[in-house]
DNA sequence: AGATAAATGCAACAGTGTTGCAGGAAGGAG
DNA sequence: CTCCTTCCTGCAACACTGTTGCATTTATCT
C-alpha cells in the first residue's frame, strides 16, 4: 500500500506534500524525526506545514510517535494490517548513528500501580549501540591495532 | 543526609548555588524539571548555571535523570542508600498535573535483542492520569452533576 | 466552473538546552 | 591569614523543536 492509497483512505485530503511526507516514512520504516524527514523533501519545504502533515497522521492513526533520548519527537508508518494499536512497542535508540528501530516483536510490560491511577499509555525506549555501529567500530578497532 | 553533606561527598567544589539546587531537590523527592526547579530557588538564578549544576550531579551519580513526555529532562535526587544503580526504575508522569514520579518499587524490563547491539539503558514511562488528579476529576464532577 | 472548506507558507513566538568568555569565588599551600 | 590556582557563575548569543495567527492558495464537492 503506497502513501496515496493509505491516504485516500482517511477523511483528511490528499495533497501533493502530504504524500511525499507520508512516502518518506513509508520508505524508511523507522521512526524519524521531522529533520530527517525534512532532509528528504524537496527543499525548502516549510517546517510547519511537515509538523502539521505529520500531527494529523498521528490523530489519524496512519503513524505513531515515539519521543527518542533527545527529546524529539519521532514518526513512524506503520504496516496497517499490524496486529495491536499502533506504536505499541519498545523501541531502541542508537546513540552513535542516532537512528532509532520498533522492536515489534515485543511487547510493552504490564505494571502494577495504584489502583486509582489511569495508565493511558507507555513508553519504552532501550538506548545503546546499535548491531551495525558496534560492527563499524569493532572493524576500526581491529585495522587499527594491526 | 542534607544537600551539605552529599555535595562535600563528592569532588565538586560546595558553593551556594549547588547546595540550593539540591536541597530542592531533596525536599521534593520526584524527578523535576529545569524550570520548576528554578521556581523554587531565589528569583534572578542564571538558567545556565543550573543546567550546568544539573549536568554535574548527574556525573557525580547524586541525582538520576528522565525525559517526560514534553522531551524535558526531569531530575531526581535519589536516596544515596537505595539498592541499585540510580534512576534504574520505570516512572510515572501525569499529564494533568504534569508531575512525575519514580516507581522504585519496580525494576526494568528485560527485552532480549540482537546478539551484537549493546543495551546501555532503558527507559520506561508510564502516563495517564495520577491518583490524586483523578479523585479531584471524581470529585469536580460529582458536585457538578448534583 | 464556482463555492467552500481546508491546506500551505510565512512571520513570529515560547521553551529547552548549549557554548564562549570575563569576572568572581572556593579551597589548598605556604 | 594571604596568595594562588582552579573552577564556578552570570551574561550574551546561539541552535533547535514545536506552536500559533494570518493571508493566500488549493483540493474537493455541487
Ligand atoms: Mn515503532
Ligand atoms: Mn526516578
Ligand atoms: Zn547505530
Ligand atoms: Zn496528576
Amino acid at each position: 500500500m503506497d502513501a496515496r492509497e493509505i491516504l485516500q483512505n482517511t477523511s483528511i485530503r490528499l495533497t501533493p506534500v502530504r504524500e511525499a511526507i507520508l512516502g518518506v516514512l513509508l520508505n524508511e520504516r523507522c521512526p524519524m524525526s521531522y529533520r530527517e524527514v525534512a532532509a528528504r523533501l524537496p527543499e525548502g519545504q516549510d517546517r510547519v506545514t511537515l509538523y502539521r502533515a505529520l500531527s494529523l497522521f498521528l490523530k489519524e492513526g496512519i503513524v505513531h510517535r515515539v519521543m527518542d533520548m533527545k527529546g524529539t519527537w519521532r514518526f513512524c508508518a506503520h504496516d496497517p494490517g499490524h496486529p495491536g494499536c499502533p506504536g505499541n512497542h519498545p523501541h531502541f535508540a542508537c546513540r552513535v548513528c542516532g537512528r532509532m528501530e520498533c522492536l515489534m516483536e515485543h511487547s510493552l510490560p504490564h505494571l502494577e500501580v495504584g489502583p486509582e491511577t489511569v495508565v493511558e499509555g507507555k513508553h519504552l525506549v532501550l538506548y545503546g549501540i546499535c548491531w551495525e555501529c558496534v560492527v563499524k567500530k569493532t572493524r576500526k578497532k581491529e585495522t587499527g591495532s594491526s
